[in-house]
DNA sequence: ACTAATTAGTTTAATATTAAACAAATTAAT
DNA sequence: ATTAATTTGTTTAATATTAAACTAATTAGT
């Protein structure tokens, strides 16, 4: 009826699923401090490490439809945080910017999201670390 | 200001929500053609597997919220696909059960999930992904 | 230049998700 | 037994998410 094969997969699919939870969970705790959703921080973190990018390219940055980034940007200016400036070039485009108050929330909340980072990976050794990254990364490239 | 080996978890945690992205996606497409959610899929699969169920066991089950629970059952009896019954035991719980239509429908989409899962995987080799299941159930006991 | 195709972003409608407050039932403590 | 604490599930309010239809702007093909 179902292959041990299929048994196997279906198993690394649920511990995967059950890994990504544990951890985002823990990533969003102090999130939640701050008011972020873990897509309004995503939004702050790409602009902060890679400067302005239009609404395209963040919804390739954290993986989100172009409808939902509207929105999510659109709770950030809100709050202050990000502003949206006409591109000159190609008025179909938007580009995203951090605000003063953006930046500062940023620069101060990121440290904290690496140290948690590092110590939820710490349950892994330097070189299973490595292990993981190759196989997720191969994992992740399917089209 | 930011370390390597932080640079490093970062990219880990990307580099998992990307896999995570891009297997759920895939799992997520001939689910879409049965108008089911993953939740209401793994709530199914849980009851095919497991029998009869109450509502704290199925969101443990699939890692949701007790509210979630709620309206994810309320939605699939709305389907005629599960339906609750009152414990005459603990009459705080409710026991989900398979209606035949759902046991029919999960009976009839299971298998081609596992497929599903099976070709995802298949970019990874027996021993990569025994490897990976054992660093992910690492990552997903923490509590 | 003109048309067709593509691209960027918004809007809408439906569902999902969570957190928090809540009600009802059960269990534990004395 | 009575009270307190816990547990199960529901409700509510806010936000998130997606898919699909849409508008406006740009690009490509002829």
């Amino acid at each position: 009826m179902i292959s041990k094969k299929e048994k196997a997969v279906l198993n690394l699919y649920t511990r995967l699923m059950r890994a990504t939870n544990t951890v985002s969970e823990k990533m969003h705790i102090h999130l939640r401090d701050h008011r972020l959703s873990i897509s309004q921080f995503g939004v702050l973190e790409a602009l902060f490490h890679l400067g302005p990018l239009c609404q395209k390219d963040l919804g390739k940055k954290i993986l989100k439809t172009s409808g939902n980034i509207t929105l999510v940007v659109d709770n950030l200016e809100k709050q202050d945080l990000v502003r949206r400036e006409k591109d000159p070039d190609d008025r179909r485009r938007s580009t995203v910017n951090l605000t003063p108050r953006g930046n500062d929330l940023i620069k101060k909340i990121f440290p904290d999201h690496a140290t948690i980072a590092e110590s939820i990976f710490s349950v892994l050794d330097p070189g299973e670390q490595k292990q993981l990254g190759k196989l997720l990364k191969k994992l992740g490239l399917q089209k």
